[in-house]
DNA sequence: TTGCAATCTCAAGTCAGGTTTAGATCAAGT
DNA sequence: ACTTGATCTAAACCTGACTTGAGATTGCAA
């Protein structure tokens, strides 16, 4: 068990579902890395395959290539991560899934008063005031949402 | 009540928040309309302040624009769309919330699992066996979820 | 040892969702 | 009437996240 630790790109592909090419992507990205064989093939240990899923949960949670790097940063460089440095950056997903529903809990609850008034003049009912910046993806609207947020949208 | 009603672009986007450029870019997609002025320039309707609050809000949901464009589609033509037509399709977007907040729900529990064992192996905790559509946003992995998922991701 | 799939690199292309630029025209206040 | 800010169009550009293509090399298997 030392070399069959290795797999190349196409079986780490394999099992996470990913691309080839997105995974020289991410690591070009920097949020993986390879060691190389001989010919100069990439050889990836089996504990990437667990990185690569992670990759997959930010995303869906909405972060971006560059936040999932961050977080992805606070596992050893040195040693192969163990249960430990998974727990605690899985933990910091959590906080963050915790965080998303709220705000669509508080989007739900106004769209709610939205639509018994059957306004969404916004203003009113303040959907706009909020800050959710989890739900900032994307391109989108540069400038909704914080800065100036509070004068924003008034029917009438 | 007839000249003033219509209002211009300038007014659209410092009403809503959105850059004048984006809400051009709406327009050339389909999702507002304007009328024109004798020389040329865009005429919104007040009601347009709410037709481009509605996108904002579903863009937080994470709809693109081409489907909060089918959903505006149900809009009336013809008239200026009252509070009745308002809350219908609002509604559809409380029932999106719903369902993103129940995906993410599920998603914290399975990665509640993953910590525990400190596995994120995924095929044992299935948190990829979900075809969590609301959260494929923008590029993305093409092939996680739905296709091949269920087959994915097994450490070791 | 030959053959073919898997990999490699590097550059360019794609898509969404806008923004920026340029040069011309409109509209409103004085 | 004049000026000045708002708008107009068309086309180019931008970022994020990848994919595609071309041409060359590697590596496992029969």
């Amino acid at each position: 068990m030392h070399r069959t630790d290795l797999i190349a790109i196409g079986e780490l592909a394999a099992r996470t579902g990913v691309a080839v090419s997105a995974i020289r992507f991410y690591e070009a990205k920097g949020l993986i890395e390879a060691l190389r064989s001989g010919g100069g093939q990439r050889r990836f240990l089996r504990a990437d395959i667990r990185r690569v899923s992670f990759i997959l949960i930010a995303q869906q949670l909405g972060l971006s290539l560059e936040e999932i790097a961050a977080e992805l940063a606070q596992l050893p460089a040195q040693r192969t991560p163990n249960a430990a440095d998974w727990t605690r950056i899985s933990t910091d997903l959590r906080a963050r899934i915790d965080a998303r529903i709220a705000a669509l809990e508080r989007t739900r609850e106004l769209l709610d008063q939205c639509i018994g008034c059957g306004c969404l003049s916004l203003k009113k009912c303040g959907l706009y005031n909020r800050g959710d910046k989890a739900a900032q993806r994307g391109a989108g609207p540069r400038y909704l949402l914080g800065d100036r947020a509070g004068e924003i949208a008034e029917v009438g």
